[in-house]
DNA sequence: CAGTATCCAACGCGATACTG
DNA sequence: CAGTATCGCGTTGGATACTG
């Protein structure tokens, strides 16, 4: 079974949710959210992005940064210059990304104490 | 530094993206969506929501079962007879995530071409 | 029926060292 | 500057067997 096979309910009737946990596989894991939040004003160099990640290591950077590329969400420029230089940059597709994300930041904004108190609740039990 | 430090563009000024972070670690696991997508049209039992979920193991459904109760997206009932039953609801709180998902659903219909065309333009260079 | 317990393999990620 | 290589640990999740 796919989520595709159970359809959430939608705007319009007799639309399902394929693909959602895919979009899990691609920004699900403990970095891609923050790079693409730090890339959201424009290009990036790699020594910059990770500077402004505060805990990311050089290793999860690249690797993060080329699932991202081989996604579409991001670009990559190089400059042949020595020293090498590099700038990520969101494309158009990662870039619409965020709106989706937005809505998620909605609800959890609004849900925050409710988790909170639900977990307490549970954890007293 | 959190997701909330860094502001995604939003529909009122100044609003940053808290939390984000927080609801890929309650429902961006393996199994919560599917559990959650399988509970939309009301309560069902243990072995019947693991008769819908194909895949899921017993051990599964009991952990992420448990992790939805904890953070108050899902309640449990048991009714305490011979043989036991048990059943499992979609809570206010839980009903209310599906619309943010439905938001990266259509996101992911609207993408999914565009990311496996990316991917087979990286993977062949 | 609705779980628990145990073991184990795979993976994600961090730390560290090295390089064109 | 922008990476790559190697190691090792902790967590996730699957398989299997057992239980009130």
């Amino acid at each position: 079974m796919t989520l595709g096979d159970m359809d959430f309910p939608t705007p319009g009737p007799g639309h399902d949710c394929r693909m959602v946990r895919e979009i899990l596989d691609l920004v699900g894991d403990k970095w891609s959210l923050y790079i693409i939040a730090s890339l959201k004003d424009g290009p990036v160099r790699f020594n910059e992005l990770r500077r402004r990640i505060d805990g990311i290591s050089q290793r999860m950077l690249t690797i993060t940064l080329r699932g991202l590329e081989r996604n579409g969400l991001v670009s990559r420029t190089l400059f042949p210059t020595i020293p090498p230089r590099v700038e990520y940059e969101l494309t158009d597709v990662g870039r619409s990304l965020l709106e989706p994300v937005m809505a998620l930041t909605l609800w959890a904004n609004a849900n925050q104490l409710n988790i909170q108190h639900a977990r307490a609740r549970y954890d007293a039990s």
